[in-house]
DNA sequence: GTCATATGTAAGTCTCGACTTACATGCTTC
DNA sequence: GAAGCATGTAAGTCGAGACTTACATATGAC
């Protein structure tokens, strides 16, 4: 795992109310609209984390339709056990050190 | 753990240059001034992250007396390890319910 | 004395992300 | 038709945090 990756994770999940958004659906997919309300939040505000969420892959969206026509865009926690500490972190960093410009396009020196 | 603990602790790391300050003491303690040069940052921005990464109990530093009579401040890193997850994360908001209006002073209702 | 090193902090700038308001669209139901 | 509820997005405001420059202080070496 790049830096790059652990970082989207991180700071993806180190926001308030990102965090209240994962506790919400833990119980259960929902969608956007009724999520709002829960959360007592704007809908695009909430948009806006979901995305954010998604890009990181710890949620998974789907655009549905309901029985009685309506387009529904349902929420569902991704499964993911990130562990936190001094050597995964080191070793996302170290990961980083490839694809500088000492070995790019892999040219032998 | 509250959400305001964990936040604390996803906020301070979830940040490129502070992913790379946790990275670079895992080999072992390091001054301040010494830091900075290595990884090309100033040293009053390195001072901030290196607090907000203290606050959140992730690295420890300590002002100590060189054998040549000069202060320097050393920081090393503090075991952690912070599983992050839909268990951990619905825990901790779950934990803030606590302390609310309704359960103030604990006067039965 | 001056120079080089270290810590600590104050003050200012500036960018990015959080957040709001508003609008367009589509489908039901009345 | 109008009303209600859903998605999706554009545009603008605003504040916090990241970052720089600058200064004060202390110590050792020359």
């Amino acid at each position: 795992m790049t830096s790059e990756e652990l970082l989207a994770v991180l700071a993806a999940v180190g926001h308030a109310q990102r965090l209240r958004v994962i506790a919400e659906i833990v119980g259960g997919r929902m969608y956007v609209s009724e999520l709002a309300r829960r959360l007592g939040m704007s809908r695009p505000l909430l948009y806006m984390h979901l995305e954010r969420l998604e890009k990181a892959g710890l949620v998974v969206g789907s655009l549905e339709l309901s029985k009685s026509g309506k387009a529904l865009k349902y929420f569902e926690l991704a499964p993911f056990d990130l562990h936190v500490n001094a050597e995964t972190i080191a070793a996302a960093v170290a990961a980083d050190a490839k694809g500088t410009v000492s070995d790019v396009k892999g040219i032998p020196t």
